[in-house]
DNA sequence: TGCTTTTGCGCAATCGATTGCATTGAACGT
DNA sequence: ACGTTCAATGCAATCGATTGCGCAAAAGCA
């Protein structure tokens, strides 16, 4: 590789101290500088090509401009717009961002949080805690600004920035009950997460206020967000012998795992039973029946995620909020059947 | 941020100076120390909690284990499995990974290179290049290893692992021709990447081949891989007057928004006219009816691309091949009709 | 004009880890 | 027993940028 310009170049260049090079290219502490002497090394720095090594800046301030992104999994649909929302506000503010990927395993993730300190990011956007997550908040204790998106620790003081959980499933279960809908089943999500536990808990919630006196056995509950643990519940459900006319599912996911299962036993959706999702990941509309959905915000999730970040690691006595909860929509498409 | 232990706290700990603290813990360098004063000083390393400082250390030695990944846009679904491919190989020989996004804009890839370059990444992998792309032909020549991966930049000597676009394409035409249609459209990608030219060369050339006689305007050039792009070729194609029976397109998002188009001038897919794509995106083996597509290893074109960056990147004088093209597999499903 | 204040810039330490060279002490050979 | 060799560790420079302090010259003041 060819040797990059530096300080030290410029200023045998201009004839001046590297300490005076670095001043004048610095743009917030040019003062006290000729701005003879500025507009001189600031041409040369140009002419020279002169690019400043983030490495060594970030050594000498503690500051490397590099912020830690984790996630459960980069391939996973429901995150590259998160990904993209969280860039969107640091790329331009001149932060780099070292996305890792958990694959749900805390052991994983104790390393790769190793690997970001190792690093010296600025501070962390986790998109993958746990509900009890002692390692993160150790971590966010020690003084590491962190935000938490899509998810949250439980019982910590780290600023989490969620959808709007509780309303979107009232909302979709008021949906299915104005439907026609009163025997109506849950797909739960992992309960170590705080989606699957929130929504879990919304929909008890939501189903007491309704009045719907619903078995024990309504909900079943999978231990990862995909079409597999889908199909599994549904069996589940379907094992119980309870008559359900609906599905309400904690994913997109494992709706269609409960879909594709439902028409292995030959009941069709909606005909048979109707089934609902949350999150609206891509191509949901192209896939019949039409999976009625919750969308959700991922990119402006990303975006304020990454905008708390930044005022967390600027302005270290800024008020944070402890939980930014954005709104939720209906997407309403063929998978509900209205029955009387 | 609590102050992370370094070499220097160790030594006053261990009562020893820095530079043995450092050599007692490097794996290789380990010669000449005794193993007693190597046990001491590892255990305290350990008991203290020491993190190297990835930032001193790539400073002094010029290798920050740190390689940059540039993506046209890691939201589409192609890329993300590239990243975990690459991922799989990087993370475990201690490598991070600094993703951009270049939204295909040159202006932009022009400014996320410098970002790499200020963080003194050891390589770039590249998944969004043109094929003409001096920049990146420059960077490269300066001494930055470079691999270029699902595309790659044309007459230069960076090594590119590609799939076998030509291959792909023939199969697929054949398949098209066996199953009876002679009247084969083909939209082709953007001329100004190495995919949609050489997909658009080898249709050419297959269709040559075959005999087939088409119209200067059987192909229909699309600016963008995606559907609206998809949609607009193919009522160019349409608004030709000629009676096609097969739409061979140059990608998934292409053919999606093809059939669709076909839908709205009342023309179904297949009953009317066939239609097959290129990639295999998730998916889509739910959407109607199905999508015949030519699958190709996404995870194992990132995983052979890191691959030989690594070699680039540590054995300087190691033989790198220029190009090298994984195989495809035709995914048959609904799409395509035989017709007599 | 003489003295104080301000301005403009250089000096040198620093961040944490690495590494060529110097040094010390012990082992070795004759 | 004494010079030589080698093993084990210390010393100090270095990577590139930043920054508190200091110094000299210029400006301001009476």
């Amino acid at each position: 590789m060819t040797k990059p310009v530096t300080l030290k170049d410029i200023a045998r260049e201009t004839g001046v101290h590297v300490s005076t090079v670095s001043r004048a290219l610095d743009p917030n502490a040019r003062t006290s500088l000729t701005t003879e002497v500025v507009e001189r090394i600031r041409t040369a720095a140009e002419r020279m090509g002169y690019r400043p090594n983030r490495l060594a800046s970030g050594l000498r301030t503690r500051r490397t401009m590099t912020v830690g992104l984790m996630l459960p999994d980069i391939a996973n649909t429901l995150f590259p717009p998160i990904v993209r929302g969280v860039e969107s506000i640091l790329e331009p503010k001149g932060y780099a961002s070292i996305i890792v990927n958990t694959d749900g395993d805390r052991e994983r993730e104790g390393k790769l949080v190793d690997v970001l300190l190792q690093r010296g990011v600025d501070g962390i956007i986790h998109a993958a805690p746990y509900r009890s997550d002692p390692r993160m908040v150790a971590v966010s204790r020690q003084g590491m600004p962190m935000v938490t998106v899509n998810r949250q620790i439980e019982n910590s003081q780290i600023p989490a920035v969620i959808n709007d959980d509780a309303g979107g499933i009232a909302e979709m279960l008021h949906y299915l009950y104005d439907s026609g809908h009163r025997q109506i089943a849950h797909i739960a999500g992992p309960q170590t997460l705080s989606t699957g536990r929130g929504r879990m808990e919304a929909f008890k919630v939501a189903t007491r206020e309704l009045g719907l006196d619903l078995p024990e056995h309504a909900i079943a509950v999978s231990s990862h967000f995909d079409e597999d643990e889908g199909r599994r519940c549904t069996r589940e459900l379907l094992a119980t012998g309870w008559k359900f006319t609906a599905i309400l599912c904690a994913n997109d996911r494992l709706a269609l795992g409960a879909i594709d299962e439902l028409h292995r036993h030959g009941l069709s959706c909606p005909d048979h039973v109707s089934v609902t999702g949350y999150n609206d990941i891509p191509f949901l509309d192209l896939i019949p029946p039409g999976l009625t959905t919750i969308r959700i915000q991922q990119f402006d999730a990303g975006r304020m995620s990454a905008e708390l970040l930044v005022k967390m690691m600027t302005e270290p006595d800024a008020t944070i909020p402890r939980t930014t909860i954005l709104p939720v929509k209906l997407i309403e498409r063929g998978s509900v059947k209205r029955i009387t």
